[in-house]
RNA sequence: GCCAUGGUAGCUCAACAUCGCAGAGCGACCCGUUGAAAACGGGGAGGUCGCAGGUUCGAAUCCUGUCCGUGGCA
């Protein structure tokens, strides 16, 4: 018996985990929360994938459109939010499922990640100031233990090491046994045409519109436009950059993020990999008893 | 047909004058990942230097011929 249901879906982007959660919350009595960095913005729905309103009025959706473009959300704040989220879903006697391919995001959530503290942004501007060599060298008198653990070419790495050194982190190594993983195994092929195809529709439902309105509103340098169909229609939003080179350079973009997410994903012996539906019916048939 | 110009990694191009270990960016492949993660970082692979001769201790580099493509003139 399975007294706080949490099934996560993962698997790289154009994979179909949209439709599949869909299809499970609806069957097993389930609520969805969005696992995914981008589209927890306002506004970024066409470029981000994001489910649509009809989708979203099937099966109540949590974490989405929580920041403007303008902002950032870390994934602390995210993790933190998912609980929420969970709870409330498990208070009214629902499933949690949650679907990204925000490895990180998942990650955080399944296995209970402990985050250090939040970055002190006074701390964070003075390191930003110092060359790697020296923020190296920083760790070196401080805490030398943690320079064993970090990337020292990886300069976010070395800030953040810098700003956390000493402080506790911890995650869970064993997956909870209220928790299926799903995964969506897919072919690399079938993937690269259904983004392709992906991307002709986000163009004929407004895209370059709604990258014209994030840049406008919120500044053709924020955060939210460093997304990948964003970053590659910047510029055919200027007029500077034909709506081709742009579809090629999002296909580009999404092929490379293809990779990383599989990259991620693979080495986890947690996930249990489904080929289709119906595998992934009978999983989830199985663990809700 | 003549003149000019180009042919080097999958792609775009360096290196050539004054011969001396053939390079970069992008892509493809692999990996890392604890409050920016669609972010950020690391790694190896990949070459008959169009082809054939010649000069030279040594040729992507100089010489001759030849094939291909680009522009111009006819």
């Amino acid at each position: 018996m399975v007294n706080h249901p949490l099934i996560a879906i993962v698997g790289p982007t154009a994979s179909g985990k949209t439709d599949l959660a869909l299809d499970l919350a609806g069957k097993f009595n389930g609520e969805i929360i969005c696992a995914d960095s981008r589209t927890i913005y306002k506004g970024m729905d066409i470029g981000t994938a994001k489910p649509t309103k009809a989708e979203q009025a099937r099966v109540p959706h949590h974490l989405l459109d929580v920041v403007e473009p303008g902002e950032k959300l870390s994934v602390g704040e995210f993790r933190r939010l998912a609980e929420v989220a969970m709870t409330d879903i498990w208070q009214r006697g629902k499933v949690a499922f949650l679907v990204g391919g925000s490895g990180l995001y998942i990650d955080s959530v399944i296995y209970e990640y402990e985050f250090p503290a939040a970055a002190d942004p006074v701390l964070r501007a003075e390191l930003e100031t110092l060359t790697n060599a020296e923020l190296i060298e920083r760790l070196k008198q401080d805490y030398p233990e943690a320079l064993e653990n970090v990337d020292q070419h990886n300069r976010r790495r070395l800030i953040r090491a810098n700003e956390t050194a000493g402080l506790p982190r911890s995650k869970r190594t064993v997956l909870g046994d209220d928790t299926l993983v799903l995964g969506m195994a897919v072919n690399k092929e079938m993937i690269h045409q259904r983004i392709e195809k992906r991307i002709e529709k986000m163009l004929e439902r407004g895209f370059i519109d709604e990258v014209r309105r994030i840049g406008t509103t919120y500044g053709w340098d924020s955060e939210a436009l460093t997304a990948i169909g964003y970053r590659a229609f910047k510029d055919v939003a200027l007029g500077t950059k034909t709506v081709e080179d742009g579809a090629a350079d999002f296909a580009r973009g999404d092929r490379l993020l293809v990779k990383k997410q599989l990259t991620w994903f693979k080495r986890n012996p947690d996930i249990r990999w489904v080929e289709t539906a119906y595998e992934a019916d009978r999983l989830v048939r199985e663990f809700l008893g």
